[in-house]
DNA sequence: CGTATCATTGACTATCGTCAATCTCTGTGG
DNA sequence: CCACAGAGATTGACGATAGTCAATGATACG
């Protein structure tokens, strides 16, 4: 009966067995959505709620000039809209990075889920993550140079990947072109390819046909002076008094 | 009876008189913080919740290699650390950049607040906008060039002074070094340096002595792009069915 | 008036982007 | 089975953007 939410969250906050049967009946329905598909777009103000489970989605904005920046990725577990209910119009766009499959959840569901202290607590601490991830990746771009980028990045999306048991041998499905890599990244897509000309030389990873294998997590992780604190992983204890 | 804190919150969430009464009597007990000092640092674990009520302060971290990268500024009336409720541990250190006052808020007065549903959606949305602040400051870092990413800085320092009421004539106070400019455009300080000169030469701005003013407000935003959408500063219309 | 901090400048270098060509892989149709 | 097309990856040559180093000015403050 469990699912990519529910094991996701459940990690955080002690969920009672009533918590976990709300949870396991609103994550239904399923959909797929192919890749390279609009999830949500800027501007508009959904009724639903959308949540990933499974495939990869990206947060992005398109500039003027036509370049584009990625500035999250959206993973298996991951909601992508909760701020809509705040926040009535959408600042940005969120599309499929590979074929995805995807749920939405009414209003009222997640009005319903937020009646749960406990599970009101796992959603405010995921966006409060989303929010840690962000600073970091301010600090990524603003601040390492594009080795060190791509690793620390790299070391991220192994440590986010891993949480919801999607890493096996250090190797984990990353179905997406160098050149959308570099919209995350802030490069060229030539400066992006040489970058990982450079960490296969070093044999720091393989990556090919979708799938990439870090093959020295340690030096990686040294490189990019990777310290996964802002991802806030371990588990959550609540101060409420 | 009013403080900076109601000004900002009522312009989001329409609140009764006793929402005011129960927010003027949480902002009390200012203190001063001297130019240069940790408000709370990475690691700590706060029982208060600090708002500024005065001054410039900063989110930032400090690397391994010395270099610092600032991703936030706190400006009156925002809130540094509401996260710790539930992300119990600060992932980075706020600091002040001038001169302060900041309030102390214990634990229990903000959950006191929140019991007020027209305050709790008020303080969501102020994290949300900081998030949303936070995408467009990676959209910065990513894709624009020192230039346009300085411009756009300071269109949104001049848009989130004027919301609360801390410009006059297009010119606000910036009692900041070029140093902690460059720190939070990820330049060297050398660099930032012509930029400003270059804004200088082309009439877009005058900056000395901790005074900044637009001499051409709207040359500055065609300049960066800069478009307010992501700051969400208009009227809320939250829909709760 | 002396000192410390900050701002400014020039010369040089490193990092990264652009352009354009080529290569590789994959899937398709004949 | 092979030729071909298209997308993505890779490479080299070159130029633009931004960093480093070091010296000099300006300003503020005791």
């Amino acid at each position: 009966m469990e699912n990519v939410l529910t094991r996701k969250l459940a990690t955080l906050s002690p969920f009672g067995p009533k918590d976990k049967e709300l949870l396991a009946n609103t994550v239904i329905g399923e959909r797929t959505v192919k890749a390279h598909e609009d999830i949500i777009r800027e501007g508009e103000s959904p009724d639903d709620v959308h949540l990933i489970t499974s495939g990869f989605a990206c947060r992005h904005k398109i500039l003027p000039d036509g370049s584009r920046q990625i500035f999250a990725y959206l993973l298996p577990g991951d909601f992508c809209d909760l701020h809509v209910f705040i926040l009535d119009v959408m600042d940005h766009t969120i599309s499929t990075l590979s074929p995805c499959t995807v749920v939405d959840i009414p209003r009222k569901a997640i009005l319903r889920l937020t009646e749960r202290p406990a599970i009101a607590r796992a959603l405010w601490w995921a966006t409060l993550v989303d929010e840690s991830t962000l600073r970091e990746a301010v600090v990524n771009m603003g601040r390492r140079r594009a080795e060190e980028r791509v690793a620390h990045f790299l070391c991220e999306l192994l440590a986010r990947l891993e949480n919801v048991g999607l890493v096996a041998d250090n190797t984990f499905s990353l179905p997406i072109t160098q050149a959308e890599l570099s919209d995350t990244m802030g490069l060229s897509t030539v400066h992006m390819n040489r970058v990982l000309q450079y960490f296969r030389g070093q044999k720091l990873i393989t990556f090919s046909r979708g799938r990439l294998k870090v093959l020295n997590v340690e030096a990686l992780k040294r490189f990019s002076s990777f310290n996964p604190n802002y991802l806030h992983l371990g588990r959550h204890k609540p101060k409420l008094d």
